[in-house]
DNA sequence: TTGTAAGCGTTATCAC
DNA sequence: GTGATAACGCTTACAA
């Protein structure tokens, strides 16, 4: 007790009860109650740790261990809707198996990208959830993850060879085309979003392999890509608006592009679904409190959350040098039918 | 060579180099220029250390320097669109500071908040951005953080004593009251938030000192608690709105809220402004995309988040024992006059 | 039943 | 200009 350490540590411990710090090593570790001990030594330390305070420290633990039971969670922007429920998903699991989540907003920058991937190697994470659909130029700096045999699982369609969990984007957007060509829409225009996000190219080419499989053409500049926000989808469904063959529905690549055409429309004093017919793709929470309400295609994305960390758990527990599966895990999505879609007129 | 090590560590980086790992260390360390050393030696580590792909552990420099360079970030749910700019002004900062974000969910349970201040303490952050507002009977687990000289700020008003970042809540609801009470509403509904948050509090406290100065009696039921979300607007202005003496106004106490008051009214045929006004709070991006537009109080949710992890920064520069300033740093609101208000009729 | 000591991957202090 | 080595806080053989 000469000078005054900065924390406490199992050194303090021992001091306080007495003994050595194995024998506190041992009142905490897991297998403790099997451990043979004398009940009063243990009661002995279980007091010091009370009174002092004590908290193992996980680092050293880590270091020990080669496991520090943290992941990286990269995504473009927690700002946008979407992710909120998808981080909900990975923490709460991970939270349920003593895992901490370090989240990390790329803002779709490949340099961001990168410095967030040194970082989480260099606090060797034992895992990565990225998600945001990544194209295979930006994905480079992810061979630094090989070195320290960081696992890794991708939400979405990425370029490359991993686990990773998604829905069917193509098919789900085909789907909801063709719904609204069932209803005798001919004039679709598609909002979509970046250029750079293989969801939203995958949603595009869904409308478009819908549009050709009915003979349709698609109407001039009816295939718009933008962001996934409601300014995108403001700004685009506006254009069309003013066009000379104004499109009959608007096939939107997320729900805040669609929330953005419902602006637009109402701008121009058309009326939703008589003018216009209108479909987002998310089913956030507010895609059942605009008016009318946005029909949509709803996408489990806690669930997504959810099996993503789990299957980061599993790749824990195979063997370091296992080939990882990259079987895609695909999860449902459904057409959820509002108010905001009605045959042309 | 014999036994293949798991990962590259500074050993396999001196022995491919042909140094010590002390000299290893010299090349990475930050004064690394200024250090007396062979041109040739330095390039032969650092030829090493590209052809291995090493990078340091952040772990073993952590447990050596007391120091993470990681905070957490504990919320009560990132699902609430307020959130996400606070998390991305945190991290922000954090990030061009070389710091970790580990975010931590508490749905404001006092279980979970305890559970994820164990992890933290743990593994040492160094501090901790607390966001949500919470009484002092959910804070208990705080003390923790005393033992391992965790900083705190908070992002809110919380009932504790420390560096704090924040809205005057009561003086801005106030502000916006007296603005719908300027314009003739003497019916004015408060559509509330979650009892255990104090910026709920304070939000109707603001609203009902400005009726009281006003000389105005609340509506019979007009001031209703609830949840953050759509769904309590709508169900709570629905119930209003079947009541005998129709609210002209509601002031909510966030824009959810007001979302969700939206529907309420155009499910029963009324219309904003003319037959109602609606005041939300927070001004989310949404907000200028609804029709019509929504009035309401702009929180500069982003710069909040900065303006924490800040306050976090400074504290770390600080002497370990010394006493943090507890005064709140107040951020300016400003009430954004959109298109949701009208006299009454 | 308990203690001693090696080692996890670094940095920093001291020799040489 | 470079190399040993102690130390950070812990776990785990191995001794006692």
């Amino acid at each position: 007790m000469s000078r005054s350490k900065a924390t406490v540590s199992i050194r303090d411990v021992a001091a306080a009860a007495g003994v050595s710090i194995a024998t506190v090593s041992r009142v905490l570790s897991p297998e403790s109650p099997q451990i043979s001990m004398r009940q009063e030594t243990r009661e002995r330390v279980e007091k010091a740790i009370a009174e002092l305070g004590y908290r193992p420290n996980d680092l050293a633990r880590a270091l020990l261990h080669q496991r520090t039971a943290t992941v990286g969670l990269v995504l473009p922007d927690i700002s946008n809707p979407y992710y909120p429920p998808l981080v909900r998903g990975v923490e709460d699991v991970a939270s349920a198996h003593g895992y901490r989540v370090v989240l990390c907003n790329t803002d779709r920058n490949p340099d961001k990208l990168a410095a967030y991937l040194e970082t989480l190697v260099k606090t060797r994470v034992d895992g990565i959830v990225i998600a945001g659909g990544y194209l295979a130029a930006d994905l480079g700096s992810l061979t630094l993850l090989r070195t320290y045999r960081t696992k890794l699982v991708a939400v979405g369609r990425h370029e490359l060879e991993h686990p990773s969990v998604r829905i069917d984007n193509v098919a789900a957007t085909r789907r909801a085309t063709e719904y609204l060509i069932g209803l005798g829409h001919r004039e679709i225009a598609f909002l979509g979003g970046p250029e750079g996000s293989t969801t939203a190219q995958d949603r595009r080419a869904g409308y478009r392999a819908a549009m050709a499989a009915a003979g349709l053409v698609e109407p001039a500049g009816g295939v718009q890509d933008g962001e996934f926000d409601e300014r995108s989808g403001y700004e685009h469904a506006g254009a069309l608006l003013g066009s000379a063959r104004r499109p009959t529905a608007f096939l939107c690549a997320n729900d805040r592009i669609a929330f953005g055409a419902y602006a637009a429309l109402a701008d121009a004093g058309l009326s939703v679904p008589r003018d216009a017919s209108v479909v987002g793709f998310d089913d956030v929470p507010m895609a059942s409190f605009v008016r009318p309400t946005l029909t949509t295609v709803a996408v489990p994305t806690y669930e997504i959350g959810q099996e993503a960390m789990r299957l980061l758990l599993a790749a824990f527990d195979e063997a370091a040098d296992a080939e990882p599966a990259t079987d895609p895990v695909l999860l449902p999505t459904r057409l959820v039918e509002r108010a905001s879609v009605a045959p042309p007129t």
